[in-house]
RNA sequence: GCGCCCGUAGCUCAAUUGGAAAGAGCAACGGACUUCUAAUCCGUAGGUUGCAGGUUCGAUUCCUGCCGGGCGUACCA
């Protein structure tokens, strides 16, 4: 049993005894930020006072007296402050939890039943296939593919999925673009579109279409030849994504197109159900959206006079669409400059009524380049991008992954590449990688001398200041991870290992695990051991490898 | 103008959704390798949490108003 199960039973006696009622609070524990404070505190004196209009010292002091707690659990219990009650954990109850936590190994813990098996869809990325990826894409799939796995850790359901706009205006204008540029390269003149694409990735694929094709699609009309051109540049596009996600580790449940969406019938569905419940109006030759009656600004244009869908139109029946696939919660991952976006998302959702909560969006912040403690300036418009594929290529997929991992996404990240090419001790993300490359080696160490792994050794020989540490670190990851969960923060992660990490480069310093002591060696074998199944349970999470060298 | 995000040590960021005396890393300075990996450890120093109010037992966290930075405010996507 847990501790925390344990001690609510108790209080919840106690409280009853003293007849008061257990149920105006719930009785919560938290890890105190000082270890002077123990191992574990809660503070439902406070609250359930404040209810009960008593003093809150004198109310854990009568809870506390002649309180007598079971040392299986817990090896004392004091009152602080102004009405916390601390507890400091047995070594007994630590130990059992260590020989708990290998018991549930690798492929259990840490996991938990939190989601209810909730079928969740998380959407990310979903770049317009005009173009290479860029770093905030790459920010975005490290974020979503580490969430994903978080929530499926602690029970959810999880999907990702990747929405391609393969229709639409934007495609156009790329096939428009290549065109020219096809013509351009083979010595015939076209205008470059307006708004075309500007970037030089526009030339490399004009010349491999050239290489491939020859100048055959010269021959054709011009709307012919756009049209052509656009299909083969969207699939070299397309294709050129996926393998750099691929290559960085990050896996999606589903690409849905745009096309087959529109091939579909709920553009219509959602236009009826909206016309239907009065929510659609006319005016200025263009069909509305009476967004601004669900919290929105202002009204939003579903068909344009010329007759045309909006991407918005065309969003709100994706989004139908997902729910229609049996979703119950869909969260969407999107860039800063799509906040607007927010309210009239969330306004044609409840239109269709969908519930509020099933749908959220969270905007991931930009990502700054820094390069030898320069910024380095980005503009899309003139083509000048850094893209995914040579982010990726010169710093690699851990620590580039890491660190797009390291910050809140509501922060704009600073992403300095230099330090994320360092192989030093700046670099966090070897931090954490050595604590598991060091513990591989003590295991092989202690195989060279005789000493293996031994589930059955005796865990009671675990007594110091620096082993109890790493066990009650690592049980916080179970919690960890539902709340990394519940407040879409990867940053609590990356935290916590490196706090594990560094719980374990202290006990090394302090404490040689393989010695003479063979029974001792063993104890400390399975303690590091432990360690470093956390550790590769908690950066695999994050698609970052635990080396077993470094 | 309106809306969203942000403001914490010199720099980059935390702070368990309102808890106790605000913590790490880097940079600076001083120490520790005959040992299972020094990509490590130990120590020193560094703060009016942008400013001013408010809510309360208690605020970095919630509310209001300012100041500063970023982004958005399309019949584009």
């Amino acid at each position: 049993m847990k501790v925390e199960n344990y001690l609510r039973q108790v209080f919840q006696e106690r409280l009853k005894q003293l007849r008061l009622n257990s149920d105006a609070v719930s009785i919560e524990f938290e890890i105190p930020r000082d270890t002077r404070f123990g191992d574990l505190a809660t503070n439902f004196v406070m609250v359930l006072a404040q209810k009960l209009k008593q003093n809150p010292r004198q109310l854990a002091g009568a809870l506390l007296e002649n309180l007598e707690l079971d040392h299986a659990f817990v090896a004392s219990v004091n009152m602080a402050g102004p009405g916390f009650i601390n507890f400091k954990l047995s070594q007994t109850y630590l130990q059992k939890q260590l020989n708990e936590i290998l018991q549930q190994g690798a492929e259990n813990f840490g996991k938990s039943t939190f989601g209810k098996n909730k079928k969740v869809q998380i959407e990310f990325v979903s770049a317009n296939p005009t173009g290479p990826l860029n770093v905030v894409s790459a920010r975005a799939a490290s974020v979503g593919d580490t969430m994903i796995n978080i929530f499926n850790r602690v029970g959810f359901t999880a999907k990702s999925e990747y929405y391609v706009n393969d229709a639409g205006r934007q495609v156009r204008l790329l096939g428009a673009s290549v065109s020219s540029r096809y013509c351009e390269l083979l010595h015939v003149e076209e205008a470059f579109p307006e708004e075309g694409y500007h970037g030089d990735y526009v030339y490399d694929i004009a010349r491999q279409i050239i290489e491939k094709y020859g100048d055959k699609f010269l021959a054709l009309e011009q709307d012919r030849r756009v049209e052509e051109l656009k299909n083969i540049s969207l699939s070299m596009i397309l294709s050129e994504q996926q393998k750099v996600l691929e290559d960085f580790g990050v896996h999606f449940d589903k690409f849905f197109r745009e096309s087959q969406l529109r091939a579909g019938s709920t553009e219509k569905e959602v236009l009826d159900t909206l016309t239907r419940r009065g929510f659609i109006y006319e005016s200025e030759g263009a069909l509305w959206f009476k967004a601004s009656e669900f919290g929105d600004e202002k009204d939003r244009v579903l068909v344009t006079q010329t007759g045309e869908p909006t991407y918005f139109f065309i969003d709100i029946a994706y989004h139908k669409n997902k729910f229609d696939r049996g979703f119950e919660a869909v969260i969407d991952l999107l860039g800063p400059d799509h906040h607007g976006y927010i309210p009239r998302m969330k306004a044609a959702l409840k239109a269709l009524g969908i519930p509020e909560e099933a749908f959220d969006i969270k905007l991931i912040q930009q990502v700054n380049l820094f390069r030898d403690g320069q910024f380095v300036k980005m503009s899309k418009r003139a083509g000048q991008i850094v893209s995914m594929r040579e982010l990726v290529d010169e710093v690699g997929v851990d620590a580039a992954r890491f660190f797009f991992l390291m910050r809140r996404i509501s922060t704009p990240l600073d992403f300095d590449i230099d330090l994320a090419k360092k192989h030093s001790d700046e670099n966090p993300v070897y931090y954490i990688q050595y604590a598991h490359a060091r513990i591989s080696n003590i295991l092989r160490f202690g195989e060279e001398k005789g000493v293996r792994f031994n589930p059955g050794c005796d865990f009671s020989l675990l007594v110091e200041r620096e082993e109890m540490a790493l066990v009650k670190k690592m049980l916080e990851f179970p919690d960890l991870l539902i709340r990394a969960a519940r407040n879409f923060e990867p940053n609590a992660l990356t935290q916590y290992l490196l706090e594990l990490a560094e719980e374990f480069h202290r006990f090394y310093h302090e404490h040689r695990v393989i010695s003479d002591d063979l029974k001792l060696s063993e104890a400390r074998i399975a303690l590091s051991e432990a360690v470093r199944i956390v550790i590769a349970i908690g950066l695999k999470l994050m698609g970052i490898s635990a080396p077993e060298k470094m």
